[in-house]
DNA sequence: GACCCGTGGTG
DNA sequence: TCACCAAGGGT
């Protein structure tokens, strides 16, 4: 069952593209409204683009326009005069594919960029996310452009739990069916600016989003956690869920971990397993009991030595007389604080039955690593 | 799919 | 300080 935070209306492309034209930055490559975009233009910055930042873009895009003024006569320049002009921007296999992509462009193609995705994508230089880029911005062709910035978009508007890449064919199915029929070029320049503008990486500044009020990763408060990514590092952020059961006695249901291992002999709430990529989205199937079960809002965060936990809370009521799982006992909530439950544990209790009675031990702020419910 | 590629900005 | 990130692509 949906929590009310998880009801949320679908994204409106022409939400987006009412604020772009509102707050569109004003960039040297970018075709003024009412203008025709120039596929030479857009390629160019396109591919100077490329996980570089528009800051030091801007100063090499004018000054390549001005040396190259066409395809043509970038085509036709030597290779020296190429390299010497990209020196400094990095990423210089960029500029040879550069170089080589004018080339075929002239020799194979007439001199004329070629005007759809498929055509785009074998250029070299030219990879999945520029080919739609091109095709949408130059040519208005329906194609959905996946950088970082609409990964992170799209990633908080729909709380996309898969960590990337492999999120990758998720998102860009999503992005697909958002692009819309009219302005499908100045869509993808309008995600970009959002996500470079308003759903940053770190501090997005949600209040001023036109997507707001249908983004999932808003409404939960964890807008700052996604996109989710893949980390080979020890210390990847592990994910589960944790499941409160009251009973109608005031009774809780505990088990008590094995005595190997992580918090070894300590007592908890039954939990699913913990790891990067579990989908709290299926949390109900791990339950370790029939009941009607609730997602509460937030999350409960902790940290490990070698690794932090990211646990989603469900909770459920009861009747007297349920009997516990195997393994498993009740425990009246007002003895809890005997229980030997180990610090995240009592967060995951707190979470769902706020603060627990005579569970002061350590003199540790209430519930700090738990996300707050949005107002 | 992992790894490499460059530089500048950020909290 | 330093990890992370920026309109990714090629191998």
């Amino acid at each position: 069952m949906l929590t009310p935070a998880s009801s949320v209306t679908k994204p409106d492309p022409q939400d987006l593209l009412a604020w772009y034209d509102r707050h569109r930055r004003d960039l040297p490559w970018r075709a003024k409204p009412g203008e025709v975009a120039d596929p030479y233009r857009v390629w160019l910055s396109e591919i100077m683009l490329q996980q570089t930042t528009v800051a030091a873009v801007r100063p090499y895009y004018l000054n390549f326009l001005e040396r190259f003024p066409t395809v043509k006569a970038l085509a036709e320049a030597p290779t020296e005069s190429v390299m010497q002009a990209w020196a400094g921007l990095g990423y210089y296999s960029r500029a040879r594919n550069l170089h080589a992509c004018a080339k075929a462009v002239v020799e194979t193609h007439g001199g004329v960029f070629p005007a759809t995705e498929a055509e785009l994508l074998k250029l070299p230089g030219i990879g999945a996310y520029t080919a739609a880029a091109v095709a949408a911005i130059a040519f208005n062709e329906k194609a959905a452009a996946v950088d970082g910035n609409v990964e992170r978009v799209m990633s908080r508007i729909f709380l996309v739990e898969e960590p990337l890449p492999k999120a990758k064919p998720l998102i860009r199915s999503l992005t697909e069916e958002l692009v819309p029929e009219d302005r499908p070029g100045d869509f993808a320049q309008a995600v970009m600016d959002l996500g470079a503008t308003i759903c940053s990486p770190k501090r997005p500044a949600c209040a001023l989003c036109p997507w707001m009020a249908p983004c999932r990763a808003r409404a939960e408060g964890l807008q700052e956690t996604f996109p989710r990514k893949q980390k080979k590092e020890s210390g990847q952020l592990r994910k589960g869920a944790a499941f409160v059961v009251l009973r109608a006695d005031d009774t809780i249901l505990l088990r008590t971990r094995p005595p190997q291992g992580l918090l070894g002999g300590m007592a908890e709430p039954p939990t699913s397993a913990w790891e990067p990529g579990y989908e709290p989205s299926r949390a109900v199937l791990d339950a370790p009991i029939e009941a009607r079960w609730q997602r509460l809002p937030g999350t409960v965060r902790h940290v490990f030595t070698h690794f932090p936990l990211e646990m989603t809370v469900l909770f459920a009521k009861v009747p007297k007389g349920t009997p516990a799982p195997h393994d498993m006992r009740w425990t009246p909530r007002l003895h809890l604080h005997e229980e030997a439950l180990p610090g995240v544990m009592k967060k995951v209790l707190a979470h769902a039955l706020g603060e627990l009675p005579g569970a002061k031990a350590s003199g540790k702020k209430p519930a700090k690593g738990a996300a707050k419910p949005q107002d």
